[in-house]
DNA sequence: TAAAGGATTTTCT
DNA sequence: GAAAATCCTTTAC
């Protein structure tokens, strides 16, 4: 049986934990519905400096979690009407996360498509606000243990260095200076997307 | 397949 | 008051 990862795993480098979240499970149990989806692309938000980071903005109401200790859940509103969930990473007092950005569905698939409405299947889950709205994941659960129920990431399957895909994203619209961000995803992601 | 525009409200300037 | 860690639909090629 999957365990859930230890508070050690998010103490780490944020781009190494974006890297190693690939093929571990989120687990979502809302009302008594249990999902759980393989995780496929992350995203890496670095701290202070990297400008697309919330934390940019400095120590605000909204960003009190990033500043708190690793692995706890970040869950943002963005855009007026979608979530997005990340996991907080490095220690406390270093605002950094990572952005759960696609999973493939393993679990729940009946729930996640009734919450989403009738789709295609590969549009259950593939984008960062899809997957919140699929598993039921709010800002009720902004701030919780990732090690806990009912919002968890377990061990699962490691993925080989060749079936990862790293890019350097450049750029926000409005900065002078450019943030970095990296992303990180699986190739079967990529394969059927 | 790509590009463009609208939805909708929180957040910070 | 402007922009936002997005998604969906429409329109064009």
């Amino acid at each position: 049986m999957p365990r859930p990862l230890p508070a050690g795993f998010y103490a780490r480098d944020t781009e190494l934990v974006a890297r190693d979240l690939l093929g571990a499970t989120l687990e979502c149990v809302a009302r008594g519905v249990r999902c759980r989806g393989r995780i496929v692309e992350t995203e890496a938000y670095t701290g202070e400096e990297d400008l697309a980071c919330h934390a940019a903005a400095g120590r605000t109401a909204r960003t009190e979690v990033l500043y708190g200790p690793p692995g706890r859940a970040y869950v943002y509103f963005v855009y007026g009407m979608h979530w997005c969930v990340n996991a907080v990473t490095r220690r406390a007092g270093l605002p950094s996360a990572v952005l759960i950005r696609a999973v493939e569905p393993l679990e729940g698939a009946a729930a996640m498509r009734r919450r989403r409405g009738v789709r295609r299947e590969r549009d259950l889950t593939n984008g960062p606000a899809k997957l919140c709205e699929a598993m039921g994941i709010t800002g009720v659960y902004n701030g919780l243990s990732l090690q806990t129920s009912p919002l968890r990431i377990l061990s699962g399957d490691s993925v080989p260095d060749a079936d990862v895909m790293v890019t350097r994203r450049i750029g926000i619209s409005r900065a002078v200076e450019k943030p970095l961000r990296w992303v990180v995803r699986s190739s079967l992601y990529v394969s059927h997307k």
